[in-house]
DNA sequence: GGGTGAACATGAAAAGTTCTCATATACTAG
DNA sequence: CTAGTATATGAGAACTTTTCATGTTCACCC
């Protein structure tokens, strides 16, 4: 038994090259995840520096290859960050709210995602789906699933389906609403209204279509 | 008038540096869309390389910055390149069929799209509304309405509503179905047929929905 | 409360990229 | 055939990424 707990590995897929285990380097490691995000906001990924992201989280560029293999990495953690921060809320107010329709579900979900567009750094242009993941991180779409998994779990109470075709019919819904709010983002700063509802018609109406449901 | 005729501004958002005005530095400048095209797919977008590129190419450093300003102008133009032929690809079959139902209209498309992605080298990684015009182009996002705009004109001969309204839905149809063959191919480097025919289906399902017709 | 080893911090410099520019050659018009 | 422009080139200047030897701090133990 102790042998099976000794073995618990560390993580799957490290994005980091030395975990921080004094709390003082967790700390340094968050800054510097902070400073990434603020500086993509402000000069975009492409801008984006080691150097630059050292001196603004105040730190030493060493510091920053104590923990992160390369530049990439760095964008891949605070990819990771953005993911955990949103799961986190939804399940927050998923349980806070108890079961709801899966109806609403989607509006809460939804409202999540705008949430953090708007309000945390470096979101819009760096979250799971997006950009960076793309074409950087392949960990991340396992992440991405466990949006997916949560959700399918949650409907799966609901709806008398394979669970199956319920994930992928929430892939699906998952990547279209994806795709339609960075759209909204796109057409105005703060989410185009017009899009943002569109995005809602649009996941509404395709889950409601598979399901075969109606509100 | 010859003022108005000598007015005529070059390239509004002119990626290049230079224009190329001799047919083999013409041909010099595709050399080098189709190394990065081919280094893209074969290395990803961060470690393209412009020494990479130009060996690729056979051409010195020199000669890719005597067009292009910097890295990100060949990628963009490589972008503008596939948006082209897409558009090209387009047009050719809608007006090679005649004006067919939009209905079909919208598997041509996609066929199309599936056809590039799977024989355009660098196509994947780079096209209109991908990765790099996000981060790098605002000049594609038109360029992309161009595509919409396109289709707008042809869907308004066939279904009576108010032209904007045929574009907004044109352009949500868009995204989703990028979106959506984006996700099929991740699934699949060929296209995972499952993911594409749910394309097919969410964006002829939107489209009605919109349109108010029926197949 | 002093010793010890691991964790952490640092920044100069090695390694690698981007981009420039002085120089040389190819085209084109006349 | 000649001037003038377009193009080609690659060494090197400027800037980034990443390493690493060296010095500090922390946690733990006696």
């Amino acid at each position: 038994m102790s042998d099976i707990q000794a073995a618990k590995v560390p993580a799957e897929a490290t994005p980091l090259r030395r975990q921080p285990v004094q709390q003082r380097s967790a700390k340094r490691v968050e800054q510097m995840l902070d400073a990434s995000a603020a500086l993509i906001d402000e000069l975009g990924y492409d801008a984006l520096t080691t150097t630059l992201i050292a001196k603004r989280a105040g730190v030493a560029v060493g510091s920053l290859y104590q923990f992160f293999p390369d530049k990439r990495a760095v964008v891949q953690a605070l990819t990771a960050r953005n993911l955990e921060r949103f799961v986190g809320a939804v399940n927050e107010r998923l349980t806070q709210l108890g079961p709801e329709h899966w109806w609403d579900v989607v509006d809460s979900i939804l409202d999540i995602y705008l949430e953090m567009h708007r309000t945390v750094p470096g979101f819009s242009k760096v979250h799971f789906g997006d950009i960076i993941d793309r074409q950087l991180l392949d960990e991340t779409r396992d992440n991405n699933a466990v949006i997916v998994d949560s959700l399918t779990d949650l409907v799966a109470k609901q709806v008398d389906r394979p669970v199956e075709d319920l994930r992928f019919a929430i892939t699906i819904a998952n990547e279209v609403a994806d795709a339609l709010l960075k759209l909204a983002f796109r057409k105005e700063p703060s989410g185009d209204e017009k899009f943002v509802a569109e995005a809602k018609y649009v996941v509404k109406g395709y889950l409601a279509a598979r399901f075969g449901e109606r509100s």
